[in-house]
DNA sequence: CGTAGTGTTGAATTGAATCAAGTGTCGTGG
DNA sequence: CCACGACACTTGATTCAATTCAACACTACG
């Protein structure tokens, strides 16, 4: 019922609305809670981590006048699946996993985005998204329709080349998966996921070593390149030295020195 | 003397101008050889591979302005260093790669860039380039400096709109390596590596069964993930199969169609 | 409270790396 | 033009890290 390929799209009209309800009606002056469908990017707490860094208030009201809110998307839900581009996505809360299917059946995951990144710039090329986006528990996002992001940047300059960089940024992180799936052992690859997962909590103020991880061990391995039993030995392992803590999906970073000694040099 | 570490870059002034001179001043007026350093925009052979797709006579005139087109490389030399970022660079004729030293020593090959492919934007984002780039044999480039392929970007719709596609694309490629590297077996690796690479010479009416690798088994193995050993190997057996055959770096596609079986799908 | 999905752990297997010893190729200088 | 030296490439034998196969424990939701 909850697996990839039945679930329903959207259908949470009925269930998910509550949580979100209060927030509604009210029209927000100061940073919001994410969460909050309310919000505008004047508003977001995430509004200096996404498009919307250095413009004026006047030009971010122009963003936000583009912007498309959906309802929020529970687990399982689908984002987007391999076809029509149409968008890119701000994720506002929550987090969402990337993934192909490869033609001998079983899939494998290209990203995880959390609050504050940007998904669905696999789609800009060729107009149809390369992969299928979905979420990996209650998740909100803003909805940036492509079309009109490119018309407002060419009146933005600030939007533009925000625009830019976050490309660019899509393109660097890229490049630093591959290298680490083409050189790094498992232990590495591992040390490098957690240290990534850590800054990229602190990018948005949450906590560097005590986290929660939103995906399966085999969806990190997936990503990695590696078993399922792997990712969990090396888990333990880790934990065994006391570089980290494991309950669950519950994470503490317990020695980010030791942990980075293990990767070399840089994070994921 | 050859070797990545102590080429000085650029210093062709005396040597590598010949085979270039008789072209200088000619002023061009249809299609010419990507090799000429008399090309404009307008009259290269590659413009529609390019960022001008699209664009009007009066805008390619523009987008001619900024473009600098440097003396040519020859083998070994960079194209730029881990450093600042300042172009992105279109190349014309010949061939680069790129590549991280990390920490550990040993340098891992990023990326490829053929004739008619755009290097450099990983340095978008952080105005800082990731990696390095360096000729793999005499090469030529169209070297666009990103502040003014901004400015003009915001004039020219065509231009923003390509450009954008451009960045999408190199993200689009980038996962689909992603997917190869922690998923496919050497064999599917290379032949994957094979089909892209006879796609990407198809794209500029080269043979897409017949050519030549610019690149060492070395840099093959760095990019793939994979030894030099194991490329080889994998070469041989690949051609005792009689699906290619090998001769150094000469290389046909005997059957493409197996190949693809091989892969199970989608080229590189 | 049962069931499906998720996670752990152990033992056996294997694909690719490593180690090792060559041959082939090309550019350079004598 | 040939000989030298530096890379580039190949092939074989051995090793090892990670996968595969297998069995079981946890947990969380309907």
């Amino acid at each position: 019922m909850r697996s990839i390929d039945n679930s329903t799209e959207l259908n949470n009209s009925t269930l998910a609305s509550s949580e979100l309800q209060d927030n509604r009606s009210n029209a927000p002056v100061v940073k919001l809670c994410p969460h909050s469908a309310g919000v505008s990017c004047g508003s977001c707490r995430l509004n200096e981590l996404c498009l919307p860094i250095a413009l004026s208030e006047g030009e971010m009201q122009q963003l936000d006048d583009i912007v498309e809110r959906n309802r929020p998307y529970k687990k399982a839900d689908h984002l987007y699946r391999h076809d029509e581009f149409r968008s890119i996505f701000a994720v506002r809360s929550g987090s969402f996993k990337t993934y192909v299917l490869s033609s001998s059946g079983s899939g494998r995951v290209t990203g995880f985005y959390l609050p504050g990144e940007i998904i669905g710039m696999d789609g800009i090329a060729d107009r149809t998204h390369a992969n299928s986006a979905v979420a990996l528990e209650h998740a909100s996002i803003c909805e940036i329709p492509f079309s009109q992001l490119e018309s407002l940047s060419l009146k933005l300059p600030s939007l533009q080349h925000n625009f830019f960089s976050i490309l660019g940024a899509e393109i660097t992180k890229d490049q630093k998966i591959h290298t680490i799936l083409s050189s790094y052992s498992a232990e590495q690859r591992i040390a490098s996921f957690l240290l990534g997962v850590s800054s990229r909590y602190a990018r948005v103020g949450l906590s560097p070593t005590r986290f929660h991880l939103p995906m399966t061990r085999g969806d990190i391995g997936e990503y990695l390149g590696l078993t399922v039993e792997t990712v969990s030995r090396l888990f333990t392992a880790l934990q065994k030295k006391g570089l980290i803590s494991v309950d669950n999906r519950e994470i503490a970073l317990l020695a980010k020195d030791e942990l980075r000694a293990i990767v070399g040099a840089d994070e994921l």
